[in-house]
DNA sequence: GTCTATACACGGATAGAC
DNA sequence: GTCTATCCGTGTATAGAC
């Protein structure tokens, strides 16, 4: 447990900081002082900071792979796994309502830096995408299940960014459960 | 026409630039560089970086009162107008897919910043979702017209969020296709 | 009103001692 | 592996000439 290296102790704290206050925005001083080591160290463990976010999103995208595989193992009906998504929102809803959705901020953000790491920090949409979207398919919506991921991706994304905007919680709980009712009105469709 | 200020100048480079850009990522120097002004004469039109920022958010809020002014006198039926706000999506979807939704990515980055205009940048949230709900209204949902609002714009900035990370703006298309659908079937209900 | 010169702080990055 | 000291570029902001 505790025998993390430093190396992971910067990925960690650089991880939270760049979700919290962007990453353009937080310095080496910002991640030494969460870390508590000098700012001459950090150069042992990257050759700049662009590797420290590099870092970052492979945790990140570790991280999130696991939580599919979660997900597609307790989850027994596809319908169940793809509430699993929506139900992040729930889940997260104090962190989403402080500093918005972790993956859409960062692809904003670098989006707008034109940073070398935007494809990377994508495929962490990619892989969502690519996760309900086959979901979709186990339900039996071949034809749009890309179309379909897609729009549920969309909404959440829209549904951070107003939580975040207007610090409003209930909008979050009050949009997952129409999110919900689309779902079931989706695989009605199917059934009926 | 072309009567227009040095600040003028300034405030509208600055406009362009912190919606390409981002806010913090434009220097002094790149807005100089777009008026063709020096550095130092920024100070005797404004104190500070702040003061532009806020003189920017000014001008978009006046902007976007003008084009919801329009809208409400274009537009005949509410749901006219509603469909008018969807289709910005369209009108700007080239804009969209390379830098995103004006409105959502300076709020989700003065958000991470803790900047002090945050608030006043969100106003221009609460434009659209007071305008939005005033035509739900007007559609004879005074129940939830707020809340409907609330879910046409965050369904928007979703949209916009993806259609910027995956340079794709036949999703642009299609969603709002479907925003369209919806739209209607809210107006149905009420009439059947 | 606009310019040049410059102060000053901060951020990323390097060198070298321990 | 970690530290201190330091370099250098950039960014905001100021002073003062024109």
């Amino acid at each position: 447990m505790s025998d993390k290296t430093t190396r992971d102790h910067i990925v960690e704290a650089a991880d939270q900081l760049f979700y919290a206050q962007g990453f353009e925005h937080t310095s080496f001083s910002d991640i030494a002082d969460a870390v508590q080591i000098s700012r001459g160290n950090f150069y042992y463990h990257f050759k700049s900071k662009d590797e420290i976010l590099d870092a970052v999103i492979n945790v990140r995208l570790a991280d999130r792979r696991m939580m599919l595989e979660r997900w597609e193992i307790d989850g027994e009906h596809p319908a169940d796994r793809i509430r699993s998504f929506i139900n992040i929102l729930i889940v997260n809803r104090e962190k989403i309502k402080r500093y918005g959705c972790p993956v859409g901020t960062l692809s904003t953000e670098l989006a707008k830096l034109n940073h070398a790491s935007q494809g990377k920090a994508n495929e962490l949409y990619t892989l969502f995408r690519t996760w309900l979207g086959r979901q979709f398919v186990a339900l039996g919506c071949e034809a749009d299940a890309d179309a379909l991921a897609m729009h549920l991706l969309a909404r959440s994304q829209g549904v951070a960014a107003l939580a975040n905007a207007f610090g409003d919680e209930e909008f979050i709980k009050h949009e997952v459960k129409q999110m919900g009712d689309w779902l079931s009105s989706c695989t009605k469709r199917r059934a009926g």
